[in-house]
DNA sequence: TCCATATTTCCAGTATTATCGAATTATTGC
DNA sequence: GCAATAATTCGATAATACTGGAAATATGGA
């Protein structure tokens, strides 16, 4: 992942909604969440909610698929991923010790 | 890590000449930079540096000490770490598989 | 003390981002 | 085609962030 495209992401992710619905379609899994059922969750009115979605979907952290009438937002792990690579990456030049994070504690 | 926190951290880095700033201040490890290298190094003003150095402290990503007329920055191991705890916590949940980081391959 | 150096703070101008009601587009069922 | 439902785009306003020259602050040495 370039620069640019990790600044993008982290604009994306630096918002309290839009970090806010990310977690909420991490949770949703594969299924994804409707963009109705975002809003209602999240409690803030359709127009600014389609806002943030298209913020995070430019970012390239969740992705969106009609269904029927309504448009099921979700994840999308290749995003986040290659964003937490560029970090750790970043962080491991001349300070390898940095690396050592709980990724395994985290998933047993 | 809160997510008040973890937003801040973000917004910290989702700027081109943070992020740049950032990435310089890990390279140079425990000894750190002169602002006036910073600057020198990201062709920036310095009243803009100083705008930028402010906003990553105040992240808790980088830390300042005086060293005679000059201030050495250096970079803050355990805000990184702990953003990315929180990224990788969050991204565990109910999708274990996204884990799979390759902080080991970087680390060898 | 006075000067030179290093950096920050002030401040005003500019630019970008966020908010959300109203209007618009897309889809389904009758 | 028409009405109902779901979501997006438009557009105007508000809020926040960025930039950098000029002034202020801090330090060390003569």
């Amino acid at each position: 992942m370039e620069q640019q495209s990790a600044v993008a992401a982290l604009a994306a992710l630096a918002h309290d909604a839009r970090l806010g619905i990310f977690r909420l379609l991490v949770v949703a899994g594969n299924e994804g969440l409707g963009a109705g059922m975002i809003a209602e969750r999240m409690e803030i009115p359709k127009a600014t909610l389609s806002f943030h979605l298209k913020e995070l979907n430019h970012a390239g952290l969740i992705e969106s698929t009609r269904d029927g009438r309504s448009i099921t937002y979700s994840m999308r792990p290749e995003g986040i991923r290659s964003l937490l690579e560029f970090l750790t990456r970043d962080c491991c030049q001349g300070r390898p010790e940095l690396c050592a994070l709980p990724t395994t504690d985290c998933c047993q």
